[in-house]
RNA sequence: GCCGGGGUGGCGGAACUGGUAGACGCGCCGGACUCAAAAUCCGGUGGCCGCGAGGCCGUGUGGGUUCGAUUCCCUCCCCCGGCACCA
């Protein structure tokens, strides 16, 4: 018997060649039997080598759609490039190299790494949102969203990121005022912009996440980014009934605890109501506030501060007269603009009253009296103090006085969000265009569906102009015949968010080259809801956001079936070194390269699943790749050492041994395929692969290196390790090709079929049974299976050493848990 | 402050609906093989006490429910992530 050693580069290479020239990749979407479409995020070409968080993510994404294929699943499995962006053009700045030159050349690196990975990628469906074939139908989707009123224009203050030269988005806007690309402060600016409409969806993006099976933890980052507020809004007349002002509370039933009002600094009420005696202080406060920057506004470190306007409302209850205060804690941009203040109940309005002295009124009774009254009490409980409200539970009352105010005509049912419209323009080159023509005679004029796409030129200065698109300079691309009259104009000089681009790309992946329309519905039809989507947990609020609101947008314009992109989704967790992030800047990046030349691929891919819980991550250890490419070492040794099991010349034998090593060989094999079955399928690849070990571990107690076997043995042998090979197979795919090999198989093992396991031999003839004394765990008994309750408690009380513990003391209570535990209380 | 997630051996991490805590692996200790080492194969390995049988303790803290709690309830502490004058 000859030892052949185990070397990955030689069966990598050779297998994924026999996979491309096999064609084993591309799937049939017409003939799909039980559809699964195995989505990862797409990948940005900003580098042109593969990190080991690339690795981290694609390899298990890989493992878990091998395990679907294995199953018998069509599976679908595209990869593709979020090419536009930032990174790309900011290096373009830094270098002088076109950002279509260096994300091309990035693509095309990347692909062949990617290719090393023995992922089931169809190449032949793949695409790139930089192409005009890609963005010609993002352009598309622009004015699908202009015609229906849901993208528009208009002037607002929106973020810019002096550093990065354009605005942003909400959602890219980190911890109040640090832009999400580059960690530059952002700042607030006036601008006239095109917006997304989302804010349409915002209760329907809430309501779907009931609908979809994702973590928890995402799902409560979008409904808090969404943020729906229910409460109603009351109408307060100013004076003589002459101008009327709106508050928006969530709390009506705080309504008789009410001090004063205070309204934003802009609010557009001020001028009518402040009095003459106030104006001068009024209009110093108001240009205080607005020379303070946004951040320094909403600090909430900040000292209270207000200035009262004079004017008084009249409580629409009890007709009693409240001061009205201007306050830079209220925001213009939420809700009316203006509050009913009541500081014993809210924290903000308790911290205004103190800084300046107003009264406080107390309207609520927490249930405990421990509370003392030097902070506001913002809990439920008892009304008091509150007219005819007087008594009820507070929650009773924000119904009753609700319904009554609507009643009355005071106030109306209302729900607020913090969800603002997606800014979606950005004043950089590297994005696709946004599809309409400025005509001075006839305004913003939508480019018609036949004439795009609307291409990016490449012969661009793409060098940061002062707050411009690089477009706008540009006169090629900037003079154009108006659509519709035909009279001179100019184009729209900027460029669209890249997550417009990704927001719709899924979409695509299932007829990339069909140049006649964006999407193939049939085929959406057959394959979509996406069944399983992963990626990075970042995207919450932003590429998982708007890629269901496109999907809603499209579905009410008629172009979709779905309503929810993403049926399933996983995070995967990051991958740190020495306790930090990696980052070139701190020098600690792990080059997947160097490790691959080493062990090879599937010992990356195995040691990245084995090491750490997939949706935790951790920190790198050269130690695990070692023991974990120690192990597929161990595995081909194991095959290797029995190949004369598979030699053909060799009389098979049925039937199973009816020893002990073989009837816990068999155990092991039926447990194993059980339990890995059902870890692939919940993404948990660590205890997978443990179980694996199980088997493996077994299969050397049975088959010690130096004993000879019988017949039978070779049989029960021969089949544990097929099935460990098949077990492997999503995880280590070009050894375990290699092996099903070896073992006198047909390529691919991807096709060989998932191992079953039979529920009647992991049901043991005999258990073992734990004795607890006084809740103690004293001793255990094997007996047979499914004995009555009676009969292991008597069995229990006559094992080993329990009755001298027992002590012929009267046993009061006994638990029976059947074949698990016997619990004796005495 | 609010919302979400989490605290388990020296380390990475397991544990189904409350039922033997620590699977699997690393590391460490021991054995076999070897002139030797590496590699490999086999065994041991939560802590404390004990020659031993065995006992006690042990899943961030303190309490509770239970025959039995990593798991359920309450208190507090710490870590991670998100949001943050959103009314």
């Amino acid at each position: 018997m000859t030892e052949h050693r185990y070397d990955p580069h030689a069966i990598e290479p050779k297998w994924r060649a026999e996979w491309e020239a096999g064609d084993l990749f591309r799937t049939d979407l017409e003939a799909a039997v039980n559809p699964c479409y195995a989505l990862v995020m797409f990948a940005y070409p900003s580098g042109d080598r593969l990190h080991v968080g690339h690795w981290y993510h694609y390899g298990p994404a890989d493992t878990w759609a091998r395990f679907q294929r294995m199953c018998g699943r069509s599976v679908f499995e595209p990869f593709g490039f979020d090419a536009f962006g930032l990174p790309a053009e900011n290096y373009a700045v830094r270098t002088g190299i076109h950002p279509k030159d260096s994300t091309d050349r990035n693509v095309v690196n990347m692909i062949e790494q990617l290719k090393t990975m023995g992922a089931m990628w169809d190449w032949e469906r793949t695409l790139n949102t930089s192409q005009p074939e890609y963005y010609k139908w993002t352009q598309w989707l622009f004015l699908e969203l202009y015609k229906a009123g849901l993208a528009y224009r208009r002037a607002a203050p929106v973020w810019w990121c002096p550093t990065d030269q354009t605005v942003l988005a909400n959602e890219q806007v980190l911890e109040g005022n640090v832009c999400e690309r580059c960690g530059a402060l952002v700042e607030k600016r006036g601008l006239t912009q095109w917006f997304f409409k989302i804010t349409d969806y915002a209760d329907e993006l809430l309501d779907g996440l009931d609908h979809v099976d994702w973590p928890i933890r995402t799902k409560t980052l979008q409904r808090n980014w969404i943020g729906r507020s229910i409460g109603v809004e009351i109408d307060w007349q100013v004076g003589d009934g002459e101008t009327s002002i709106k508050t928006f509370t969530t709390r009506p039933d705080t309504l008789y605890g009410v001090t004063f009002l205070a309204l934003a600094p802009e609010h557009s009420a001020l001028d009518d109501i402040v009095t003459d005696a106030h104006r001068a202080q009024v209009d110093a406060y108001r240009e205080r506030a607005r020379r303070l920057s946004e951040i320094e506004r909403t600090s909430t470190d900040a000292e209270k501060t207000g200035e009262f306007t004079g004017a008084y409302a009249l409580h629409p209850l009890t007709g009693e007269p409240v001061p009205i205060w201007v306050a830079d804690f209220v925001l213009a941009s939420y809700g009316t603009g203006a509050i009913q203040g009541v500081p014993a109940h809210d924290d903000r309005d308790f911290d205004f009253v103190r800084a300046l002295n107003l009264p406080i009124v107390w309207v609520i009774e927490p249930a405990s009296t421990d509370i003392g009254r030097d902070e506001a009490y913002t809990g439920h409980g008892t009304v008091v103090a509150s007219g005819p409200y007087t008594g009820m539970r507070s929650e009773e009352m924000l119904d009753q006085v609700t319904a009554d105010l609507v009643a009355k005509g005071q106030g109306k049912a209302t729900v607020h969000y913090r969800l603002r419209d997606w800014l979606i323009s950005r004043q950089r080159y590297w994005g696709a265009p946004i599809p309409i023509v400025h005509c001075s005679d006839c305004g913003e004029v939508p480019v018609g569906v036949h004439d795009l796409p609307v291409e990016l030129p490449y012969d661009v200065d793409f060098s940061l102009g002062a707050g411009k698109s690089p477009l706008e300079r540009s006169d090629a691309f900037m003079n154009v015949a108006c659509p519709s009259c035909g009279s001179e104009a100019r184009r729209d000089p900027d460029t669209m968010d890249t997550f417009v681009d990704s927001a719709w790309y899924f979409l695509r992946y299932l007829s990339p080259d069909d140049d006649e329309r964006p999407w193939n519905r049939d085929l959406i039809d057959r394959w979509c809801p996406i069944y399983q989507y992963s990626g990075g947990i970042e995207h919450a609020v932003l590429h998982l956001l708007y890629a269901r609101f496109m999907v809603k947008a499209m579905r009410d314009l008629g172009h979709l079936d779905i309503s929810e992109p993403f049926q399933r989704l996983v995070h995967q967790g990051t991958i740190t070194n020495r306790g930090t992030k990696m980052s070139k800047s701190r020098d600690n990046v792990i080059s997947p390269d160097n490790y691959i030349d080493e062990y090879g691929a599937d010992a990356f891919r195995a040691y990245l699943m084995f090491g750490f819980a997939f949706t935790e991550g951790g920190d790198w250890k050269d130690e695990g790749i070692k023991a974990i490419a120690a192990w597929l070492q161990r595995v081909w040794r194991l095959v290797d050492r029995h190949r004369d099991l598979w030699d053909e010349s060799a009389e098979r034998h049925g039937g199973l041994a009816d020893s002990e090593a073989a009837r816990s060989l068999q155990l092991v094999l039926h447990r194993s395929v059980k339990g890995a079955t059902e870890d692939l399928a919940s993404w948990q690849f660590n205890t997978a692969i443990a179980r694996i070990m199980e088997l493996v571990n077994e299969c050397y107690q049975y088959a010690p290196v130096e004993e000879t076997r019988e017949p039978d043995d070779a049989s029960l042998l021969r089949t544990a390790m097929e099935t460990m090979i098949r077990l492997l197979a999503p995880i280590a795919p070009h050894l375990s090709e290699e092996l099903w090999v070896v073992t006198g198989h047909q390529p691919p093992v991807v096709d060989a079929g998932w191992p079953e396991y039979d529920p009647e031999i992991l049901r043991t003839e005999e258990v073992t049974v734990v004795i607890q004394v006084n809740g103690k765990v004293r001793d255990e008994m094997r007996v047979p299976r499914d004995l009555s309750d009676e009969e292991v408690e008597a069995r229990a009380l006559a094992h080993g050493r329990i009755p001298a513990l027992l002590d012929g003391e009267q046993v009061r209570k006994v638990i029976v848990v059947p074949n698990k535990l016997v619990s004796l209380v005495v």
